[in-house]
DNA sequence: CTAGATGCAAATTATTTGCGTCTGA
DNA sequence: TCAGACGCAAATAATTTGCATCTAG
């Protein structure tokens, strides 16, 4: 419902240096606006992956000289650049992710709406030897896996729609 | 690629029995009107991954009497049933297939926009482990790997956004 | 006969863009 | 200085929906 910010709680998968984002910004010779610098910071502290409406929200928090159509142009560039990753998890909008933290995957749980990401090194490899038994040289692979908590009580049904939606309550 | 039903012909991945979906709707007790009965016939015969638009110019072709609105909400309610299969294969649209042939992955050719099918059951059990090594139960998945024809000629880059665009000319 | 399906057009949603103004390098 | 970035509002694009009218069962 509200995930502007992030709970002070343990598991946090990261949470690095404030400027990652600009500094990649900077180093591709990119203008550095105040609005950018801004949406950098934003990037740079999210531990979830938000859509460009949070983005909007939680820039607009810190300073309201953004528009969202700021939002929208810069993260197209920073996916152009390579610096964010865009996803569909289902929910009809984009989300991003920078992509300085290493590939992975993702798991999606079907009842909270949780986003756990993982790596598998095993499976790296599978999906290469699989596009090579194909005849094709591996550009880029995605995978998502979509469950439900072991062993825990019953599924909550009422969550299931903020799924559908494309929520991350992370 | 397919090994399911034995067609005469070569070729062709599968063009089954025209009434397949019309069947499956059946089945599961829709109301089958004369628009329904026409889309469920262009899905029967589709062998490819067609998008809404796609769909209503089939349909149309076939016979005039169908409303966009109409394949919205009839690939919608399939899709709720189980019958079809939405993929996001980037360029906005949702494209969708018939569940009705096996689980299987997708291969892009981001050179062409062709998308190959593949199933792998080593795959299939290392999504399986990876799911139940993070605590969860796996519900679905999907892999997607984005290639490029191996050994080839030089890519053609204004094809390239074709598959943007999500085309698939399969 | 009637619940549900359809067509049409208007409404939503997510995202992009034209244009005059502002600003970082 | 000035190419490029910004804000705003209007424009797109994909998909959904209200409502009056049909139609399968």
């Amino acid at each position: 419902m509200d995930t502007r910010t992030a709970p002070p709680r343990t598991a946090a998968p990261e949470a690095p240096d404030p400027m990652r984002i600009e500094r990649l910004c900077i180093e591709r010779g990119l203008k550095m606006t105040g609005q950018r610098r801004l949406i950098a910071r934003v990037l740079s502290e999210a531990v979830d992956h938000p859509d460009v409406e949070e983005l909007y929200r939680r820039a607009l928090a810190l300073d309201a000289r953004v528009s969202i159509a700021t939002v929208y142009r810069t993260v197209r560039l920073l996916e152009e650049k390579g610096i964010l990753e865009r996803h569909d998890f289902g929910g009809g909008r984009a989300r991003y992710e920078a992509t300085d933290h290493g590939h992975h995957y993702h798991l999606i749980d079907v009842d909270s709406g949780k986003v756990i990401e993982f790596a598998d090194a095993q499976h790296e490899a599978l999906a290469e030897a699989i596009a090579e038994r194909l005849g094709f040289k591996l550009i880029g692979h995605r995978l998502e896996l979509f469950g439900r908590r072991a062993e825990t009580g019953p599924a909550s049904s009422a969550r299931r729609s903020k799924v559908r939606r494309g929520e991350d309550p992370a």
